[in-house]
RNA sequence: GCCGGGGUGGCGAAAUGGCAGACGCAACGGACUUAAAAUCCGUUUUCGCGAAAGCGGAGUGCGGGUUCGAGUCCCGCCAUCGGCACCA
């Protein structure tokens, strides 16, 4: 269906390519680095960085440059404003679809991935966004992915000193078992492996029992992999999370993705032997309570304590067990199963016998792998005792009163209800009466005192699962030899992975790269490591290689890093007011500004992927000394989604995706980014409409006309209502208030009122004749970050026709010979707040919180005065009449509310 | 079940505790045009009365509360979208 070509309001078409064309050979957005050439160190530095995209076959949707919009709109406006800007864009490119593609096509990935980084960028460059494209870096590289091993070697050569809270060279480490405490280690845990994708996933790509990519089965089993020590940090990135300017929701994702809780480890004898099973319970209080243990099928324990009578069925449960994924073992979840093992366990507290169970509601990878029973108060234990008909006794009362009577003698009756909540310890013997959180205080004394438990913290945070038996990843810079593995030197990377025509997966846990017999063999002893990188890996430190992405000595230059990543403050007065002027709202935050990106924008999707392996990777480099923050984003801004029409996600199914480029086509480039923009708040959810775009195409069409006529011989030309004069006082008006509100939305990143702003300004110069320069300009200046190619054209056109020295310019002239100064290098204009004043203010008159009338005061009027002027208005005196005044509110300069 | 974000016209949305609905879309009316498109100028929360100017009432998911004054603050609900979900 082509529709047929609309006559373009201004003739986009042409001057977009030609302004993306002057950027790039004037290299305009180029942000040079401290020592080179143009680099300014007087201006403040700001790093405002996108999350990189994968460059997928499908090419960009509109919900990529949303977020790219906002980002380019800080950029440009910073530089108006000073400041050096880092703005970069670049491709995380190793990933699986890439090469799922490759295998059904027969194409070689690097093949296909260099078309679509081709596409992608041909994309983003026809929005006309301000990348410096000498920054741009690609994860598959060689000389990218070089670095990324480089700093897997760091982590494979640093340990966790729980003494120093912090990493360490593992030259510092005393104990005999390295290999034990590395950051990156080697694990033969059961492990995510999805046959249907032939490799395995961390736990945060498993998502409700499948694949996060694909939606395929993902089945538990145990693999050799290696594993990258997250949990160490555990604590770490609860706490830093404090000082980020991050979005509290994504900021509490984090932690209830760490879950971080506290409690006690309680060791439980096993009846009849000397084994002692310690169990984890966050309420130590109701140990009393505990009428049943239960351990996870997979315990290693179960085979030890199984009796004769009960070795069966234990057998066939544990084989059930394991048959199960992940999914049936969640989909099953309301149905509590479990098996008696014929053991007991004593209750330390009491002596008692407690029968010990398996169940698989009970995970081997929290806690012990092995829990007590309270099942008077916790729902699951509650559940699985009722079905079962295990005893229920009650150890905490709500209310206080109840618990007193009770002595220590156990309770008889069973309770109705499970009660979870906190409340009076009862039936417990020397806890009887006391409050939960003392209760849980004094059993954990006891219990360390008698050398059978003690206080303790549990995450639900897991090891990073970092191997993937995939061709189209980093390889690990690693070799085997009699069984152990070594890490290469530095000067040994890249580690490349072979040209195979063969890289499909084997089926098996085995991975492809291990069919490259001739790679395969480092030397005579030794064979490389054929496991891949996980995609996260490249994106971990993107925005450090970004900061000296041609570096060939080190992953990012120190000057280079402490420069981008410091910790320099930024002006927070930027408010609109030129910078002699006084400004009263000085920033009074008190907190340690600490560096790092300055903003970063993305979706929410990566929430606890990429944000908590990047900071995982970021505070592992700054304890090695390689960089010099403790985290690596300070301000973090999520977009929200952009939805179809109809209010549904976009998507291929439902054929309601928008693509940019018809957009562009349209519309113009400056009319994507603007309706993005307009369309609502940045972090909301909205729905794409094609008639708001019009609107906004509309606006900046009137725009153009406000400067621009077409002639008899249908040229556009310089508008002759155009004229230098000086600003009428309404048009002055609202030209300073556009500034200040523009500049100060613009740092708000609210730019949907910044645009309905500059719609008003238009508004009010289309109506005047003839149109102060001075005031056109102004409007130029503001609205250049929104719509960059639009108002350059302009500027140009009014610089090329009022400029004294400007020589005759033909159309076809070169553009670098006495073109004007552009656009993006001018300063952002300053507003005087003064014109911004009212002689008179109209205040509207409320009676009993209702308006009844206005009466317009002098801006200075005494508060008498006004309640004198309000009490007399017309209006006002109707419905106060015959009715005693009680109250007069006069709030200066708002209003007057008169209470009868 | 737990945690989080938002519920405002026909629609997208604005509103430091101070005139709810800025700005835009859609709709309707008018100007220009032979005509259409484009453009420009109006009207547009809703109900009642009025020929009209206007007058009066109601109104920010629901129910309470604080306040001279609440979309905004507090308490209790209801739907809705997103995240987590046997984590002991």
């Amino acid at each position: 269906m082509s529709t047929p070509e609309r006559r373009k309001p201004y003739p986009f078409d042409q001057l977009e390519p030609k302004w993306q064309r002057v950027w790039d050979e004037r290299q305009t957005f180029h942000a040079p680095n401290p020592g080179e050439p143009g680099f300014d160190p007087a201006q403040p530095k700001y790093y405002v960085l996108d999350m990189f995209p994968y460059p997928s076959g499908a090419g960009l949707h509109v919900g990529h440059p949303e977020g790219y919009t906002a980002t380019d709109i800080i950029t440009r406006y910073k530089r108006m404003r000073g400041f050096n800007v880092l703005h970069p864009m670049g491709w995380d490119a190793f990933g699986l679809p890439a090469e799922q593609y490759a295998i059904k096509t027969g194409h070689h990935p690097a093949m296909t991935t260099a078309q679509n980084i081709a596409n992608f960028k041909a994309q983003l460059q026809r929005i006309g966004f301000a990348y410096d494209w000498q920054r741009e870096v690609n994860t598959t590289d060689p000389g990218y992915y070089r670095w990324t091993q480089w700093i897997f070697l760091q982590l494979y050569g640093a340990w966790f000193n729980p003494a120093t809270n912090r990493a360490e060279p593992i030259s510092t480490y005393t104990g005999d078992a390295p290999d034990h405490v590395r950051l990156a280690y080697v694990s033969e845990a059961p492990v995510n492996w999805c046959p249907a994708l032939g490799t395995v996933l961390a736990n945060e790509e498993v998502i409700d029992g499948k694949s996060e990519v694909g939606g395929h089965p993902v089945e538990r089993r145990p693999l050799r992999q290696w594993m990258l020590r997250i949990t160490a940090y555990a604590q770490r990135l609860i706490d830093e999370l404090d000082g980020l300017d991050w979005p509290e929701g994504i900021k509490l994702l984090q932690k209830n993705w760490i879950g971080r809780s506290e409690g006690a480890e309680v060791k439980f004898k096993v009846a009849d032997t000397e084994e002692m099973i310690p169990v984890f319970t966050t309420r130590p209080d109701t140990l009393y309570g505990a009428t049943y243990m239960v351990l996870a099928p997979e315990h290693r324990l179960v085979e030890e304590i199984v009796t004769e009578e009960q070795l069966a069925a234990v057998e066939e449960y544990r084989e059930k067990t394991a048959r199960k994924s992940d999914l049936e073992r969640t989909e099953l979840a309301k149905e509590k199963s479990g098996v008696f093992t014929g053991a007991f366990a004593i209750n330390p507290v009491n002596g008692e016998r407690i029968p010990i169970w398996i169940a698989d509601y009970v995970l081997l990878g929290y806690g012990t792998g092995a829990i007590m029973a309270v099942p008077a108060h916790d729902e699951r234990d509650w559940e699985f005792a009722r079905k079962f008909a295990l005893p229920i006794r009650e150890v905490v009362s709500p209310t206080p009163t109840l618990g007193l009577g009770g002595g220590s003698s156990p309770c008889e009756a069973e309770p109705l209800e499970c009660f979870v909540g906190e409340g009076y310890a009862i039936h417990s013997g020397p806890l009887d009466g006391l409050p939960t959180s003392e209760a849980k205080a004094e059993i954990t004394r006891r219990l360390e005192a008698a050398g059978l438990g003690h206080g303790t913290i549990n995450f639900k945070l897991r090891d990073w699962l970092f191997s993937r038996q995939r061709y189209w990843g980093e390889p690990f810079p690693i070799v085997w030899e009699g069984g152990s593995h070594r890490a290469l030197t530095a000067d040994e990377l890249p580690v490349q992975a072979p040209e195979m025509d063969d890289f499909k997966p084997t089926g098996t846990p085995e991975p492809p790269l291990s069919k490259a017999t001739d790679w395969l063999r480092y030397s005579a002893a030794a064979t490389r490591e054929t496991n891949t990188m996980p995609q996260w890996a490249g994106s971990c430190w993107y925005y450090l290689r970004y900061c000296d992405p041609r570096n060939a000595e080190r992953f990012v230059g120190a000057e280079a890093e402490r420069y981008w990543m410091g910790s320099v403050r930024e002006s927070r007065s930027g408010d609109g007011a030129s910078a002699g002027q006084l400004s009263t709202e000085r920033d009074s935050r008190t907190d340690p500004i600490r560096g790092g990106v300055d903003l970063y924008v993305g979706g929410t999707e990566h929430a606890v992927l990429h944000l908590l392996y990047a900071r995982f990777w970021h505070k592992a480099l700054h304890d090695l000394g390689h960089v010099s923050t403790p985290e690596p984003f300070q301000r973090l801004v999520n977009q929200g989604m952009i939805l179809a029409s109809d209010g549904q996600k976009m998507s291929k199914r439902w054929g309601n995706v928008v693509n940019p480029d018809d957009v562009v086509a349209e519309y113009s480039a400056d009319a994507l980014r603007c309706y993005l923009m307009f369309m609502g708040p940045l972090d909301q959810a909205k729905p794409w409409s094609t008639t708001g775009v019009e609107g906004v195409a509309r606006f900046l069409a009137r725009v153009w006309r406000l400067v621009m006529e077409e002639n008899q011989a249908g040229e556009w030309i310089v508008s002759p209502a155009v004229h230098d004069i000086e600003c009428p006082r309404d048009i002055a008006k609202v030209m300073h208030a556009t500034i200040k509100k523009v500049g100060e939305d613009i740092e708000a990143l609210s730019f949907n009122t910044a645009i309905a702003q500059m719609m008003v300004f238009t508004n009010a110069l289309t109506g005047a004749n003839p149109r102060p320069r001075s005031a056109i300009r102004a409007l130029l200046n503001v609205l250049n970050p929104f719509a960059p190619h639009l108002t350059e054209e302009l500027w140009e056109a009014l610089e090329r026709k009022y400029s004294v020295s400007s020589v005759q310019c033909s159309e076809g002239a070169p553009l670098n010979t006495e073109s004007p100064p552009q656009l993006a290098h001018q300063p952002w204009p300053a507003y005087d707040p003064a014109v911004l004043i009212e002689d008179e203010i109209e205040y509207p008159v409320q009676v009993n919180g209702k308006v009844r009338d206005k009466i317009v005061m002098k801006k200075d009027a005494a508060t008498a005065e006004i309640e004198a002027a309000a009490l007399a208005a017309p209006k006002v005196l109707e419905h106060t009449a015959g009715r005693s005044v009680k109250k007069v509110v006069v709030v200066p300069g708002r209003l007057v509310n008169i209470v009868v």
